[in-house]
RNA sequence: CGGGGAGUGGCGCAGUCUGGUAGCGCACUCGGUUUGGGUCCGAGGGGUCGGAGGUUCGAAUCCUCUCUCCCCGACCA
């Protein structure tokens, strides 16, 4: 992509309106807009990110057996009827109504809507396990919308569901999903912390978080010394621990991911069975696993930024190497730079050149905010030594490399 | 929902107390200049001051109502 050509409108100074770092990062990095309290436009840059994290979740996904599927965001009421939460949840379930009168909500998760197709097309335990999941919208009329991305009213999520014969088979897809999540976050470059939790409004009585850590993280979490146990402080009990409070440590961190186990807590009320091998029938076990995608991006930031700006981890970086050509109107270096851009991108490596007639502070400024992993800066200077000059984002190192030749850690 | 702050060109802000018909920086356009960390000079375009009502000869400025955004709290799969 050539930066001359892209809809990346940047910010120089802070917007008034953003306090926490990856809110006020992203804004200004040209990633996100916001339209309202609550719900953000996503610009090429972010986009690209949300991709990249999206993906990496599809494909541990499906390698853990699941399978993807899309439901409606918009959901009758019918369905939390049945459940009795459209009753017991509040304003923060948004609720519509279609020309006829007929009550809909937006759909702040989507027990309801998998749970009622599975009990329309699955009846034996030899259909099971089945897990399905989706990434989609979700919409929930938080009470108090903040912190940019980090507590949205829209977002994007990934939503997993599993049905079981029973409870042990249930805590074996329990445990595939939950390994799943450490396969994730792993792969996503981010340091996290799996942490048991509580369940909240979801219901189901087994459940572990995952947070990312970050100083701006909202929750607190405790661990011991030996790294065996790990909890959300709200889950925190005496009887329970390995050793008194003030011995655990303690670190702040973002919920990105939550499983629970949910036993018959959705399958029971709305009737939802599975023929058992002796041919009588129970309520199917269930599961479900959550990840905020979008979240996941702004948790990114707010654990991986410096004064300058964002610092992608390579995993979900909108692009490996931005190129900065220092002098527009410079046929030769315009060349070199049009060359490697071309060459990198042959090679399959994600680029970013900096083609425009802009000032050589703002070209650097502007490529640290935004923070690729890489940087390639191409000018006269350089080019008459024969070399280009790469810098690492992240470590600050700067290597002058001949011309033509990549970083060793770049390629591998 | 309780408490607090704020709405003035795309962005950041001043002006509001002490009414007189809108200003600065950045960005943008044009010309020149400069060229390795947000160059410099000059010339331009763009807002009627969140909205409605009121007071007044006259309202961004005073009064009433209202909408929106942000922060703290409560809440939060």
């Amino acid at each position: 992509m050539r930066l001359s050509q892209y809809f990346l409108p940047t910010l120089k100074e802070n917007p008034s309106e953003a306090q926490v770092p990856s809110h006020r990062l992203m804004l200004r990095a040209g990633m996100i807009r916001q339209v309202t309290s609550g719900m953000y436009n996503w610009l090429p840059l972010g986009l690209r990110v949300l991709k990249k994290v999206e993906n990496i979740v599809r494909e541990e996904m499906d390698k853990a057996g699941a399978q993807e599927i899309l439901m409606p965001m918009v959901q009758p009421a019918e369905l939390w009827q049945e459940t009795g939460r459209w009753d017991k949840m509040d304003a923060e379930l948004c609720r519509i109504q279609d020309r006829h009168g007929r009550n809909f909500c937006l759909g702040p998760t989507h027990e309801e809507i998998v749970t009622d197709l599975y009990r329309n097309n699955i009846q034996s335990y030899k259909q099971l396990p089945v897990m399905l999941y989706q990434i989609q919208t979700k919409f929930r009329d938080e009470v108090r919308p903040r912190f940019g991305l980090m507590r949205g009213r829209e977002f994007m999520m990934k939503d997993c569901y599993s049905f079981d014969v029973n409870r042990e088979e249930a805590l074996k897809s329990y445990n595939t999903m939950r390994l799943a999540y450490h396969a994730i976050f792993k792969r996503l470059g981010l340091d996290f912390r799996q942490v048991l939790a509580d369940t909240g409004a979801i219901g189901g009585n087994y459940s572990h978080e995952f947070h990312v850590l970050a100083e701006t993280g909202e929750d607190d979490l405790l661990f011991d010394p030996n790294g065996e146990y790990a909890v959300n402080v709200e889950k925190y009990d005496e009887a329970e621990a390995p050793c008194p409070k003030n011995e655990l440590e303690q670190k702040r961190g973002i919920e990105v991911g939550h499983i629970f186990l949910l036993e018959d807590v959705y399958s029971k009320p709305m009737n939802a069975t599975v023929a058992q091998a002796d041919g009588t029938s129970d309520p199917v076990t269930m599961g479900c696993y959550g990840i905020g995608v979008s979240r996941v991006v702004a948790a990114a930031v707010e654990q991986n930024n410096d004064e300058n700006g964002i610092i992608w981890p390579e995993p979900m970086a909108p692009f490996k190497v931005g190129i900065i050509n220092m002098r527009a109107g410079d046929e030769a270096t315009v060349a070199a730079s049009e060359k490697l851009y071309n060459d990198l991108n042959a090679q399959g490596i994600e680029t970013l050149l900096d083609d425009r007639d802009a000032s050589a502070g703002q070209k650097f400024n502007e490529m640290d905010l935004i923070g690729l992993p890489w940087q390639c800066v191409v000018g006269p200077k350089g080019l008459a030594k024969g070399v280009m000059e790469w810098k690492n984002r992240k470590t600050g190192e700067k290597l002058e490399l001949p011309i033509g030749e990549l970083p060793k850690a770049l390629v591998q």
